[in-house]
DNA sequence: GAGGTTTTCGCCTGCCAGTACGAAACCCCC
DNA sequence: GGGGGTTTCGTACTGGCAGGCGAAAACCTC
């Protein structure tokens, strides 16, 4: 697979230069975070971004955002990740023309990534100034993964590779932002076939109580459940 | 609003020419159909390509697309469009690294538009050898309309302005690509409130028949319909 | 045993699929 | 020109399943 050094541009075919930036979400003490480093130069000096970074002539995208990720976290922490959308509002950088490719990451809750100097962990319903279109951008995140949640397996990725009903509740709670009851939770999720019991029970809590059952989530790739209910292929038939 | 002439490329800041591409879609005789245009030239000669061309210095990726799309369509003909995905392949352009945005434009079905000499509809389920990536990319076009098709009002964009639900059906078969009972849709989207009646019916068919009510969607701008029974917060339906 | 927490169970509601039947128009034949 | 047959559309009925909600049971700590 031979490289790719040069580009070519002219006035019919202009280039432009392109940022991989990564939304990336973290359940951390019952809310969502996101990650986010601080600028220390202008523009936007002391306002916060989200990492990434300028495309590579030979790496595609989804690379690309790995390997800038990797600066700041261990890549294999990342349960998941997906691309997200694309800007490209001239003015977005007000350096010079770039255009920016967002993906979403998530990382389990029990993880806890050493993070560089720069880098920290914000709650997403409190954000604090944020450079460029990096705000909109983690909205754009946000929603997509409220909406996936309801519709596919991705809780696999930011919950812990085992954990209770209730530690599953905090992190819907959290993601979602509204509450969500731990009976129609686990029946729901049960019944799909998207958590298996592993048996194992936690150990109780100083409060005491029952020692809550642990599971897991049947498979750590991401599938998307019925799509809804509403114009499926009629039930016998599949096409 | 200043203009933006030039871009800086640097080996740090490496730029890259940027494609805006359509999926165009639209249902011709109860089949799905997407719009592509023959190329003359190499690479790819005789292939079938998805519309578009590059990016300009001073224009969004969404305005580029429409800007482009006039060359085939009259743009106010499209009801919907919505960006899709980035293809960044360092080799999906045999000539030169391009990176390019996909977006899916739909029209309605009552539209005839004009089309250059080159440009054709083809059904989407059986296509022609395709350029690039683009065969690919109109799957995934036709995975998010169908996705869509079940949690949006996104048909609004394929009907024709007023229709009845044998003419409703119609469209998501063919787009959806199995059976659906008019019954169930009927009733299904009438409760939800996403159609409403006209008051009008259509003359009837030469066969005779009953003749059928006329509806229209209740909103001609993409809606999200609840968007899965599981996880909504609690007894407020409103999301 | 008291208190607190988690799990399980059962009832109720609401949505949706499938079927069946009635309504409204056209065609054709007498 | 009227009536029967045909075609197509609309709606009511029924049954099944999924999800919301509340209460009881199980279990631990103190």
């Amino acid at each position: 697979m031979e490289s790719v050094t040069s580009v070519w541009s002219s006035p019919e075919r202009p280039a432009f230069p392109h940022q991989a930036l990564a939304v990336v979400l973290q359940v951390r003490g019952a809310r969502l975070h996101v990650m986010l480093w601080r600028r220390a130069k202008e523009p936007f000096a002391g306002a916060w971004a989200l990492p990434g970074g300028p495309l590579r002539p030979d790496e595609t995208l989804g690379a690309s955002v790995g390997r800038q990720l990797a600066a700041k976290v261990e890549v294999a922490q990342l349960a998941h990740l997906e691309q997200l959308e694309t800007r490209s509002d001239p003015h977005r950088d007000p350096r010079s023309r770039t255009v920016a490719t967002a993906y979403l990451g998530l990382i389990p809750g029990d993880l806890d990534p050493a993070l560089p100097e720069d880098t920290a962990w914000h709650p997403v319903d409190a954000l604090p100034e944020t450079a460029f279109d990096h705000g909109s951008i983690v909205g754009s995140g946000l929603e997509r993964l409220r909406a996936k949640l309801s519709y596919t397996n991705v809780a696999f990725a930011l919950a812990p590779p085992t954990f209770s009903i209730a530690e599953l509740r905090e992190v819907y709670v959290a993601a979602l932002g509204y509450e969500v009851t731990a009976t129609n939770l686990q029946r729901v999720l049960l019944r799909r076939g998207v958590l298996e019991p592993t048996g194992e029970v936690a150990a109780s809590g100083r409060a005491g109580g029952r020692p809550a059952a642990l599971y897991r989530f049947e498979t750590t790739n991401l599938e998307v459940t019925d799509p809804f209910a509403v114009l499926k292929p009629p039930s016998t038939r599949r096409r």
